[in-house]
RNA sequence: GGGCCGGUAGAUCAGCUGGCAGAUCGCCUGCUUGGCAUGCAGGAGGUCCCGGGUUCAAGUCCCGGCCGGUCCA
């Protein structure tokens, strides 16, 4: 913990209103309290949750009554209320769920480069947060896997003072005491020390009986290499947790109860699940504060408390509360998966989709372990009907978000079964071996490789009679299992001297047909030129640089590379033949160009017709334009078929042959997101202040730094050449446009006629003469099977009449033409059978060489004769090489001479076992 | 983005350290029965995912690709 200096709490607003600062005599930590006689803090665990069955407010509130109140409030304090942002963060590239309601304006409004959408403004941000997932049901209400903050934030700079610290606090102060009527004696201010995602500054939290229900930060440092170091923006970053001040209001026994109101018991209902009485979970949540669930002794001592005060024994205690944990934490849990399909996130096995999918195959667990009746499907539309009113965005989404429900429940059911008869077969594979338990190394394989948890192992396993030990580590091991995993970081060439030159003027941008223009070189490193203009498009937004030539004084080089950093657009060259002050010209391959912008522009329409064929929550995750060919990546939640993609292809190249215009424009940040939405937002995080966007009117409209077709008829054909899954979630389609997608046409038509060639037919008749062939070659290789099988009967006969006496054994041998060493083996294995006293050893010659196989009957076994022998034996007399095991030997020899020879040897080998 | 696992008959899967491709269910035929369920006997059904390589010999080992699953960030 660090030394703060004790007069960033010092507020005006505290002295005029007669706060004291205190230390805790639990805790240790100081508060500010205008109680003189206080001494504990106020927040759990120093205090119980004493507002449950006794709330402090004025009335009881709604969820949607809360909000309302707490939005209002700052709006008539001069901030403007926001719309919500998705729980899907996908301006950010750090990290991919909104956790937190400044995560909506990080990096680039915080950092600067960005003025905020309003100032200030207030919000209420729903956030997942999956950290404290195993803590959800059990601390009644205390963890959610999702919640609303409320926040009001203000970004004051130099130029532009909003309000600070003390402001702040008086806000929050009204909002508890004038609004909500809490006793401002009941208030106290805990000082604390803010940190998160490298910035940090000091704040406080807002306790109330128990409950800390704000945190009010004051972001004012960045820390760089263990220092602080001042940010040019003073952030109010505030976080009025909604489930909190409303559950305070209520003072219900949990915060379920209170946030889902009449679906807590439906869902009870669901599962069977009787509930405890009223005044058990009172006592029970009181202590929830104490509880954190990853360490076992703070959740025993709460328990242990409960219990002694119901005059329950703790294991009791436990057993009663367990399957309504489990049903509160469903009911969490589908509404986080709600909002996470609603805003668009498709289940995957990578990224947000794993989140997602983690989440849903939790609450099945859950679900499954309690015994609900219901499908989870059924349980989100639910949850849907319940936040309708507040969320009326995920009615129209309705029928994807309760598919994908089923289908993910469908895999995991799938999952289960078909791991719960592996566990079987491995458990009995391990009992024969004698194998008492299943070894750790193993049922981490399983997690890892096969998605199946320890304790369902467990209970399959021990079913069979094979023990399992999951030990506390075992989450640790799965890890240790992904350690050696980093990838080397793509090298890239180094563009940090770049840095203090003026940025490019984009004439690509002005003017995309511009083939030529002057230029004045402004600074040289290697083969790396800078212009102080120029038309060649740098790498970007998945598009290929332009290439072409520069001609100066001295002549003309290549133009190999294009990129762009900092604003500053870096050519490289074949030849280092400038000099810096010279005026060049600059020459664009415009014929290339012309085939990527195409490209480009038919990625736009795609992923258009794309969102309308399978529906919203389509998003670009990926594309790359080359001259050949470009493809884009699409989420979506199950295979495309292909009446789909014919739909998509469609429907694209309807809006080529409607020939609409292409807009692009630049337009402010906060702006353009207000109008378009985050829809823009398709490919990928784009920085600064103004956004390039690229419009089809009607169609599309994303953020993006490409050039386009003036308009969609410039495009030509589009023409979807494949697709492939890339991930579970993610399709990709590989496509042509243009003089592309017509070459890619002809080199079908060029295969297609081919095929017809070799077959001697038409190109129409070829599926029909295929079918033909086919169909002869499973009738000749049945005849071919039949053929043999009469061979080897015919050669049993022939050799049954040429056994030649070894001893007491006989031996059977002949040079079988034509056959193959699979019909010498059927031969073999059955004489050697019929007659157990014999050695049957026979050659067919494949080229020049002869291949043998031999086989020896039961008696000759039991002699000490066997295949391995037989064949080591042969082998060498025929100079070759050979080998088998004890039912077969078999081999190949130089040449056929050395026949007679081998089949001595055998013969001296039986003779030699009188 | 990375790791791990898998692809064998219509389905579910065996197949060890390379050496004769299998089991169960389903399907077909016959028998048992008044009919059905069942039972018994027989039978059909295979590009061992694809392409290379190693080897006397590859479903098995190696490399590449395709497809599926799963875990981690």
């Amino acid at each position: 913990m660090i030394q703060v200096d004790p007069r960033e709490y010092e507020l005006e607003f505290f002295k005029e209103n007669g706060f004291v600062r205190k230390q805790c005599v639990k805790c240790g930590r100081y508060f500010w309290t205008v109680d003189p006689d206080r001494t504990v803090c106020g927040d759990s665990p120093c205090v119980e949750y004493e507002f449950i069955g006794n709330p402090p407010t004025r009335r009881r509130y709604t969820i949607a009554e809360m909000r309302e109140e707490f939005l209002s409030f700052f709006e008539k304090h001069g901030h403007t209320r926001m719309k919500r942002y998705p729980v899907v963060a996908r301006w950010r590239e750090d990290i991919f769920l909104t956790i937190a309601s400044i995560a909506c304006f990080q990096p680039h409004v915080t950092s600067g480069e960005v003025p905020p959408p309003y100032n200030p403004l207030v919000i209420s941000q729903p956030c997942i947060r999956l950290t404290d997932v195993d803590n959800v049901g059990r601390t009644g209400g205390r963890h959610l896997t999702i919640f609303e903050m409320m926040a009001h934030h203000a970004f004051s700079s130099k130029d532009r003072w909003i309000y600070w610290k003390d402001e702040t606090v008086r806000y929050h102060h009204e909002l508890m005491t004038e609004r909500l009527g809490i006793p401002s004696e009941e208030i106290s201010y805990i000082e604390h020390w803010w940190e998160g995602g490298g910035d940090a500054g000091p704040d406080v939290e807002g306790v109330v009986r128990g409950l800390e229900v704000s945190t009010l930060v004051f972001m004012q440092y960045r820390k760089v290499n263990g220092k602080y170091v001042e940010l040019p923006l003073k952030i109010v970053d505030t976080g009025y947790g909604l489930e909190r001040y409303t559950w305070l209001s209520t003072g219900t026994a949990s915060a379920f109860e209170t946030i889902y109101g009449s679906l807590v018991d439906r869902f009870l209902k669901y599962a069977g699940v009787q509930k405890p009485e009223d005044h058990i979970l009172r006592e029970v949540f009181k202590f929830s504060g104490l509880m954190n669930v990853e360490d076992p002794e703070t959740a025993r001592k709460a328990r242990g408390e409960a219990a002694r005060r119901l005059g329950l024994g703790l294991l009791q205690l436990e057993q009663l509360l367990a399957p309504i944990e489990k049903a509160y934490a469903v009911l969490d849990h589908t509404k986080a998966i709600l909002f996470m399909l609603g805003d668009g996130i498709v289940p995957s096995n990578a990224k947000a989709g794993y989140l997602a999918r983690f989440l849903i195959r939790r609450a099945l667990r859950l679900m499954d372990e309690v015994g609900f009746t219901k499908s989870l499907a059924d349980l989100i539309e639910e949850q849907l009907h319940y936040w309708s009113g507040q969320f009326p965005e995920f009615v129209d989404s309705r029928e994807i978000i309760l598919e994908i429900a089923e289908l993910e429940e469908r895999k995991y059911r799938t999952l289960l079964t078909q791991g719960k008869s592996f566990i079987q077969r491995l458990a009995k594979d391990y009992l024969a071996k004698g194998v008492a338990s299943l070894p750790l190394e193993k049922l981490v394989e399983l997690y890892d490789s096969h998605g199946l948890p320890p304790t369902f192992v467990k209970s399959v396993a021990e079913e069979t009679g094979l023990k399992v030990d999951i030990p506390p580590s075992f989450d640790s091991l799965v890890a240790e299992r992904h350690s050696s995993s980093q990838r080397l970081a793509e090298e890239r060439p180094d563009f940090e001297w770049v840095r203090g030159l003026p940025e490019t003027k984009a004439l690509y941008y002005e003017d995309p047909d511009l083939g030529e223009f002057k230029a004045k070189v402004i600074y040289i490193n290697g083969s790396y030129v800078v212009l102080d203009q120029t038309a060649f498009y740098p790498e970007g937004g998945g598009q290929l640089p332009d290439t072409g030539v520069i001609v100066g004084e001295l002549g003309e080089a290549k133009v190999l590379d294009v990129q762009r950093y900092l604003g500053v657009v870096v050519h490289k060259v074949d030849k280092p033949i400038f000099k810096v002050g010279e005026v060049v010209k600059g020459k664009v391959n415009l014929e290339q160009r012309k085939h990527l912008s195409r490209h480009h522009t038919a990625t736009h329409i795609l992923l258009g017709a794309a969102r309308r064929v399978l529906g919203e929550h389509v998003w670009q995750e990926g594309a790359q334009k080359e001259v050949e060919k470009a493809r884009l990546d699409v989420s979506h939640y199950k295979r495309l078929t292909r009446d789909e993609i014919r739909r998509i292809e469609e429907l694209a190249n309807r809006v080529v042959m409607s020939n609409l215009p292409v807009h692009t424009f630049f337009e402010d940040r906060n702006a353009a997101e207000q109008r378009y939405g985050f829809r823009l937002y398709q490919g990928g995080v784009v920085p600064g202040r103004l956004l390039r966007i690229v419009e089809i009117p009607g169609w599309d409209v994303e953020a993006c730094g490409g050039i386009h077709c003036k308009t969609t008829g410039e495009v030509g054909l589009i023409k979807i050449l494949r697709t492939e899954r890339i991930q579970d979630g993610v399709e990709r389609l590989e496509f042509a446009a243009g003089e592309m997608a017509l070459r890619d046409i002809w080199r079908l038509e060029g295969m297609v006629e081919e095929v017809a060639a070799k077959l001697e037919v038409p190109v129409s008749q070829t599926p029909k003469a295929i079918e033909r062939l086919s169909s002869e070659l499973r009738e000749l290789r049945r005849k071919v099977e039949k053929l043999r099988s009469q061979l080897s009967k015919a050669e049993i006969a022939k050799l049954k009449s040429l056994a030649v006496p070894a001893g007491k054994f006989s031996l059977y041998h002949d040079l079988v033409e034509g056959a193959d060493v699979d019909d010498l083996i059927a031969i073999a294995s059955q004489l050697a059978e019929e007659d157990p006293r014999s050695v049957v050893l026979l050659f067919t010659v494949k080229g020049e060489k002869p291949l043998f196989v031999v086989i020896a009957g039961r008696e000759v076994l039991n002699s000490g004769i066997d295949g391995a022998k037989l064949a080591k034996v042969i082998a060498d007399s025929l100079e070759g090489r050979g080998g088998g095991k004890r039912d077969i030997g078999q081999g190949v020899g130089k040449s056929r001479e050395f026949i007679p020879e081998a089949v001595n040897a055998v013969k001296k080998l039986l003779e030699s076992q009188a």
